[in-house]
DNA sequence: GTGCATCCTCTAGCTGCTGGAGGATCAAGG
DNA sequence: CCTTGATCCTCCAGCAGCTAGAGGATGCAC
């Protein structure tokens, strides 16, 4: 069976070296095997596994949930409502920020529109900044976001 | 004048009392005057500045921007262009994360959709996460983006 | 005077990596 | 055999933008 160093693992995922060695710190990888002098070595497993992180880090997906899926992905007999509420969870997270950038893009839209081209005094931007009121104040304070980063 | 303290400031904008000082630290709020035992003590003009800042935060400007333009509004004679290119970059950067978002939230509308009823093994979320080549491939790595967290 | 709220500084933690220091090891060329 | 450069190892610091806690000093009301 095909061995690999921890440099062709991280060629043949695209994840960079120090994030393998970090994904395996946080335990979303496991440690592989170790040569006399102390390297890496990963099989081929390695590779799928990786690149399921990767393709769920690439959605979204909080490390926590990862954990989950990995766990899920592990043991095929387990009923699978789990993976998809997780999915649905991730999903909600997406749209609810997308929705949050939406009202910012129109706030923004509004003062680039306004843009003057005098002074500072007199500028539309720097006006709408300080006068929370000329916007539509949508938008929210967004602290601790229930799921994902994004 | 009228004179606060950081927990009344704190009241007043919204803005933790922590974050408060943090904001100071980074230079985004000048230290204020000190009572004889050392506390903070703050005049009216600081509810406007953290006024400012908070508002331009919520809209998703990195405290790198927002310096520059405290630096604009403190100078009302200079010409406003910086300002204007200020917020038309952060306006494309929030256009680039929702267009971004909304490739993840295609690819996670379609493996819900897909849900199965029955076993990891036959789970559809959990196989799209594994075979890549399931999806549109449209997600980016994204790794360091130019203008904001958002 | 007693108790609680508020304030102070300092430090560490959050997420998800990324990069560097300082050193060991490996493989290939001369 | 020796050198050179690539790769590997561990550990630690840093990014953004806060947040929270320790451990202690005040302030204020009853």
């Amino acid at each position: 069976m095909l061995q690999r160093s921890i440099g062709s693992l991280a060629k043949a995922t695209g994840v960079k070296v120090p994030t393998i060695r970090f994904y395996e710190q946080i335990g979303l990888l496991p440690a592989p095997q170790r040569t006399l002098s102390d390297r890496r070595v990963y099989g081929e497993a390695a590779v799928g596994r990786l690149a399921f992180i990767k393709h769920a880090r690439q959605l979204g997906f909080p490390v926590e949930a990862i954990r989950d899926l990995l766990r899920l992905s592990d043991s095929p007999e387990q009923p699978c409502e789990t993976a998809n509420a997780l999915a649905a969870e991730q999903l909600s997270a997406v749209r609810a920020k997308i929705a949050q950038l939406q009202v910012l893009e129109r706030e923004l839209q509004q003062m680039v529109d306004a843009a003057c081209i005098g002074e500072v005094a007199n500028c539309r931007v720097i006006e709408a900044l300080h006068d929370h009121t000329l916007c539509a104040g949508g938008h929210q304070t967004e602290r601790r976001p229930t799921y994902a980063g994004l």
